[in-house]
DNA sequence: TTGTGACTTACAGTCCGTC
DNA sequence: CGACGGACTGTAAGTCACA
């Protein structure tokens, strides 16, 4: 599923995610194993092809151990 | 349709979202239509029912003229 | 002015894979 | 390890009539 253009909250959010997974220094594989999602679908949500829901975007964060609105945080 | 749910991301998402509505002095209808949304939908979003996706949140933040990341702050 | 139940359709989200 | 595809199921998205 190439969902590419839309918004670009969820591109901001995709990156975020990946910076705060790789600073734990965890495959996306064995971090969606972790908070029991998909790992084609957090792939995806990495790539910003995914329009997540909230309750994801909790389980994500929780997952990451962050407060989920660093997630929709500008890219510095 | 019930969805009193499980995650309370949601449930901040939608407090801080009637707060910053009704800061700007709109009602729902006003701004449900101003951000191209049904009346319904964006109600039950501030009920917390619905489980909203980032492109939504999208488009409600830029709604309120604000950054996303404020819809996701704990109350204070 | 907002809430609610009922409803259909689009896509979120899962699971099997390959490269 | 991550990108990506096909086929599926569940639920968000979106609308309405009425309270």
């Amino acid at each position: 599923m190439k969902r590419t253009h839309p918004g670009l909250l969820r591109n901001i959010l995709a990156t975020n995610v990946r910076r705060f997974r790789m600073a734990r220094g965890l495959s996306q594989q064995d971090f969606a194993l972790e908070i029991e999602m998909d790992r084609t679908y957090y792939g995806g949500v990495e790539r910003g092809e995914r329009n997540v829901s909230v309750d994801n975007i909790e389980r994500i964060a929780n997952g990451l151990g962050i407060s989920p609105d660093l997630l929709f945080r500008e890219a510095d």
